[in-house]
DNA sequence: ATAGGTGTTATGGTTGTATATAACACCATA
DNA sequence: TATGGTGTTATATACAACCATAACACCTAT
């Protein structure tokens, strides 16, 4: 059973990196169209106003195309882009983040580096 | 320079966090009453209610105990009961979260694994 | 042309968070 | 007893997020 939202942050940024999620995962190619703004407020029980401002935000970002009158569309590069940006952003801040929290909770480099292992192991 | 509250979370919410890390790493010692909300709402230019709401919610979790007219005081066995729960949440929750993440990025585990020995080595 | 699909904008209401200001209740100490 | 330190509560204001509802602008296909 997947929650679909949580409250640790607005939805319509929940759903902005959902979204980017799916185009890195390659179930929303580059080139075809998203599903629409009606589509997903109806599928997810939120207000269109609210997925509107997600991908306004993807727009923003150069991820999404508008196309009025025929839907939000994946950018040419969109995917490579978000790859390399998400992935700097996980070595360069979500990694030393996890570290520092591990040394407050008096927890050793290496029973770290055992941790993450039981858990890959046990995949 | 330190920045002392981000927009991801409540004002109040960073502050009972960041009292309990502090607890937890012994800055404000069991049996002994944290700095008074007048204080924290003066050196943070935060308003005292914003200050008594991140307390209020340590007392209802059994970190602190008000006495009335003299403060906030940190529990015996306080320390030691956060730790316990930050580690738990960390081990079942964040670090699987994190393997998770690497994994749609595209990063295998061995990979993970060099990324953190890495930081861990150039400290 | 018309119907139905897109995205967009406008209005108004609810909730959570944070603010300023003021007042209250309790306790230690001079 | 009076002062000044605790935590607590009450009002009122402001803003962001979210919602319901309605309308608008654009495009495609019938």
């Amino acid at each position: 059973m997947t929650e679909t939202w949580n409250d640790k942050s607005p939805i319509y940024r929940q759903l902005k990196e959902r979204v980017a999620g799916l185009i890195m995962a390659g179930t929303f190619a580059e080139g075809e169209a998203v599903p629409s703004v009606r589509q997903v407020s109806s599928d997810f029980k939120i207000n269109h106003i609210t997925v509107s401002k997600a991908y306004q935000e993807l727009v923003d970002a150069g991820v999404l195309e508008v196309r009025r009158g025929r839907g939000m569309f994946v950018l040419d590069g969109a995917k490579d882009r978000l790859l390399a940006e998400s992935r700097s952003k996980f070595e360069e801040t979500e990694l030393p983040q996890l570290i520092e929290r591990a040394e407050q909770l008096g927890i050793a480099p290496a029973d770290l580096i055992d941790r993450i292992n039981s858990l890959i192991d046990g995949k």
